[in-house]
DNA sequence: ATTATCTATAGATCTATAGATAATGC
DNA sequence: ATTATCTATAGATCTATAGATAATGC
């Protein structure tokens, strides 16, 4: 076997600290490579986008980015370890951009979140094409969109109950079930904003739902 | 070509009438066959829920109902008219049990489907698949889903309305951003319940969302 | 010397069509 | 006689691996 597929080393090679004797370790990718990798990721999520991880194909992807789909498995070692990457980085780049830090999220950061959507259309099909698909019990990104789901939940529930403490939302309002809502919300209006963008204002829905949780007062 | 591929012609045979002179006409189905395409459109409805319709093969539909991929073609003309069939005899059902008469739907009628939908995890996982895939442009169920949604949202807006009329909701609300409000949260829910079922309780916290909706005041 | 690519190819699929045979019901 | 099936097959794909060659940088 002369091809040894990387994925793993995604980044530049690490200063040798304690290297087993005896091996001589591997150089690392060339900053060709990884110029590549980054490009490959980039077209990757457009065409997982556009056709979901199942109905994406290498070749489509490899195309685009001026490769053989036999060079494209050199930077990743299959379909599956490619789409986690997609996924991952993704993930990470939202949370950078929503600023979790303390695992806080003040609820007006989710609108700017939501107003921020509208302008990256094909990460919103990404999600909800890949969400689509991995309701499916084995489809490989079925866990992580399970514990995705749980965690904004949580992320959510604490910024409710947050905005009780700070008398914004009412008291009697239930932090799970609103949290929940909130999510759902989001990822159902992006269903229909994808469908037909302008029969659907996201953030003004968004909004107006949100003003309706504030309004609501105690019935006692 | 011996090869008919029927398609057309899903019932019974109907009663001659006007036939054009000087071509004997095709006798129909017989009830086997008509047996035989019911029971692959059930099938069908599993395969497209569990894998989406790009992932979905017809190999797999015909192993089901113990034919060969050829004989199902037989049934249907291809795999793009199988999936319009199956999306016709799913709605034609949700229409029939939404008992959507006179374009009139009542807000407690939504409440019933999703409690309704927690009963046929299948077909939630039909919609919720197809949808996903569906936003793409150029899928086979682009527009149908695309009208869906809009002809969705309309029976909303009217129930929303009708509500108010009746002062069961306040009547400063925006019947359109309710009713789009309505659907997405019908959605986002079926996402996240899929993917964990005893984390979401979907009836419930559609409840206490029209109650949220219910409860609200006019601030003037 | 190691990484980055390519060509070639194995081994699975997949949809749709052609043509043959068996079953059904005028 | 017409419908319901089957086998066979064309023609596309698709992912992953083997092995060769070109480019990069200790």
């Amino acid at each position: 076997m002369v091809n040894q597929p990387v994925d793993v080393d995604p980044g530049a090679p690490p200063p040798g600290e304690a290297e087993p004797a005896g091996r001589r370790r591997p150089r690392g990718s060339y900053s060709k490579g990884r110029a590549k990798r980054a490009e490959i990721l980039r077209e990757a999520v457009r065409v997982f986008a556009e056709s979901g991880y199942r109905g994406g194909s290498l070749k489509e992807i490899a195309d685009r980015v001026g490769l053989s789909q036999a060079g494209l498995l050199h930077h990743f070692a299959s379909k599956e370890h490619l789409l986690a990457e997609v996924i991952a980085a993704r993930d990470a780049e939202d949370m950078a951009r929503m600023h979790v830090q303390d695992e806080r999220v003040a609820l007006h950061r989710i609108t700017e979140q939501v107003r921020y959507n509208t302008t990256v259309p094909g990460l919103v099909q990404l999600y909800t094409t890949l969400a689509g698909e991995a309701v499916a019990e084995g489809h490989p990104a079925h866990e992580h969109f399970a514990e995705r789901y749980r965690s904004l939940r949580g992320l959510l529930r604490r910024a409710v109950a947050e905005a009780q403490q700070a008398g914004e939302v009412p008291g009697d309002l239930d932090p799970d079930a609103t949290a929940t809502t909130l999510v759902a919300l989001m990822d159902g209006l992006q269903i229909q904003w994808l469908l037909e963008p302008d029969a659907v204002d996201m953030p003004a829905v968004f909004e107006t739902f949100l003003a309706l949780l504030r309004n609501q007062r105690d019935t006692a």
